[in-house]
DNA sequence: CGGGTGATAGACT
DNA sequence: GTCTATCACCCGG
């Protein structure tokens, strides 16, 4: 519950390097932890993507495109690149290596600590399962906006910190990209098996 | 000032 | 579970 007596250590950035999928794959498990003056919230993430910089259609940074707002991915492994959609922010871990510009995606997560802060950010009509089930909620729920463009995921006061880990993580195809290319089929989706905080997506 | 960027909440079956 | 109307910010010119 809250008020846990947890303490929440970044994680060292070289745990940012290392190839896109395996990164990944081993976000899965970890604690993404937003510290403010109200109190400190933690999730454990349960549900991330790949993105695959310059041959990958569905990234922002295919054919190695390079602007001021795809700039963050070819910095270094661990910068946060945060993007808008609509209404929503979603949260990614810069990957590769620097001028490579590879990022995961940070779907999903599961509440762990900080839980009235989470859901004053939801709304209170919402039920728990639906705070952090989707990228544009987990970030809602944590207060993560724009400002942290460019900031360190090792770096307070939003970081990972070391995780339980996963019980079975299993892969798919990812959500959300065009139906262009054949990226399209990379099972580069990782997610904790019959975690009910998953985003759901048909079959 | 126009183009690019998918997820969300809620109603309905 | 399935469907769909609605939602705003950043960037480049």
């Amino acid at each position: 519950m809250d008020g846990g007596i947890l303490l929440y250590v970044p994680i060292d950035k070289d745990f940012f390097e290392r190839p896109v999928l395996e990164l990944a794959r081993n976000l899965v498990g970890q604690y993404i932890v937003h510290e403010l003056p109200e109190g400190i919230m933690a999730a454990r993430i349960v549900e991330t993507e790949a993105y695959h910089g310059p041959e990958d259609r569905a990234a922002h940074s295919f054919g190695n495109r390079r602007t001021k707002r795809t700039e963050i991915m070819f910095g270094a492994p661990g910068l946060v690149y945060t993007y808008q959609m609509h209404t929503h922010t979603l949260m990614n871990v810069v990957c590769g290596p620097v001028g490579t510009p590879h990022a995961v995606l940070i779907r999903a997560a599961e509440p762990v600590d900080g839980l009235e802060l989470m859901r004053d950010n939801r709304g209170l009509k919402l039920k728990m399962k639906d705070w952090t089930n989707g990228p544009g909620k987990l970030s809602k729920a944590l207060g993560v906006t724009m400002k942290y463009y460019g900031h360190h995921w090792s770096d307070k006061p939003l970081f990972i910190a070391k995780g339980p880990g996963a019980e079975k993580i299993e892969t798919g195809p990812r959500v959300g990209i065009g139906n262009t290319g054949e990226a399209v089929h990379y099972p580069w989706r990782f997610f904790e098996k019959d975690n009910p905080y998953v985003s759901k997506y048909r079959l």
